[in-house]
DNA sequence: GGCAAAAACATTGTATCCAAAAATATTATA
DNA sequence: TATAATATTTTTGGATACAATGTTTTTGCC
């Protein structure tokens, strides 16, 4: 018999999603000069949509932080401000600490493994120069980490992926800096040595000593 | 000479902001029962509106966890969650650690004598069985110690409050139970403690530990 | 009566409209 | 010319209209 079918799960995304992400994108990608005001009209001209979804993307960023209001009137994509940053990465550690912690008293062998070739991977990036490739693993490295989390602490890990969406902009300049990359990776050496010893503690100290570094660096090479 | 004008500062709230504050409270105080469907013509219609300020509302609730999608079509306020709920205390205790760390840093003691005041108007409510009011010394302590890091951490604080709004209405049974209520004054004498010494580490460990009990207890007595 | 197709209905998504408020330009006056 | 008052334009907030898409009910067929 056949089954009552997987109910026709949406697979179109909807204008106002659409809008959204490509907004937050152009922000990520810094395609607006901060402080200039974002009208939603001349957005929704840019994207070939009504002001509708475009007001709705803006209030929606405004809670991520990706824009704020300007004034009494309007939103601006806000400037950068090393406070602004700090306390992020601040955050980013405090919860990514604990994440790690979680994911420790999970992990596979099998996933500490493919963690292993990954940072190979990138430490072999290094060493032959291609500097561009470093940020592609280190972002897997991570994804492939709190990808765990996701069925088990959803909220946990969307909290934790806003955070890092938010500080990319800047992480794309400090992982071009050699010193950078190699306290990044030998970071990411750490951690897995916390994983395979599958101590949360430990795993909490050196998570957050990690994400303090890359804040360090990231003020560092951000100017 | 006057001055050029404090630049009216809108102190009238707008439509969307009032409706976004309503229906916030009115699902924070259980009036809406769980998996039913909310429709945004019939809240208009109850909150006397257009369907356009329901609509930012909800999405900005569905953000913070309050209403969620519904199947393929409209929002529901979701059921209560043992797995959620925990997770909230989970964030919250990792994160109010930290910041209570960060206020050790900067409290003065006059600030620790208006707490201690705080927990020991708590206790004496306590005694005199007047259980009611023990809720509200609890919120003025909190708001009182996490107030300090508006200015310096405005993220960390807004995603604080967030969760400490989510969790509210489970409180308010546990701070009814005596054994609920004795934990948790005794949980803010020791914070006060650890303030006092200025440790952060121990503040952290403290706050920590606080907020783990408010957890177990509120499981317990939510059932 | 039970099931499937289709029609009717309900509800959301998107666009547009109008009014209120703010920014900007203009004019009058000193 | 500088300033203040006023008019004009811009832009947003909120309401409404309409289209698209689910959902439910009805109807016809076996």
């Amino acid at each position: 018999m056949i089954k009552p079918l997987p109910k026709s799960s949406k697979n179109s995304l909807s204008v106002r999603e659409k809008t959204y992400s490509l907004l937050k994108k152009q922000i990520l990608t810094g395609q607006f000069p901060p402080k200039k005001k974002l009208t939603e009209e001349s957005l929704a001209k840019k994207f070939g949509v009504s002001r509708t979804p475009v007001r709705d993307a803006l209030h929606k960023l405004e809670l991520e932080g990706l824009v704020k209001v300007a004034g009494a009137r309007g939103f601006c994509v806000p400037e950068d401000s090393v406070e602004d940053m700090s306390e992020i990465f601040e955050i980013r550690a405090v919860l990514e600490g604990h994440a790690l912690a979680c994911v420790c008293k999970i992990i596979t062998d099998k996933d500490i493994q493919s963690l292993k070739e990954l940072v190979q991977s990138a430490e072999q990036a290094f060493f032959r120069g291609k500097l561009e490739h470093i940020f592609d693993y280190n972002t897997r490295f991570h994804d492939l980490l709190y990808g765990m989390l996701v069925s088990q602490k959803p909220r946990l890990f969307s909290i934790i992926e806003d955070m890092r969406e938010y500080v990319l902009r800047y992480r794309k300049n400090t992982l071009t800096h050699p010193k950078g990359i190699r306290r990044s990776i030998s970071g990411h050496k750490k951690i897995l040595m916390a994983l395979e010893l599958r101590d949360p503690q430990l795993c909490e100290r050196i998570m957050r000593n990690h994400i303090y570094e890359a804040k360090e660096d990231t003020i560092l090479y951000s100017k």
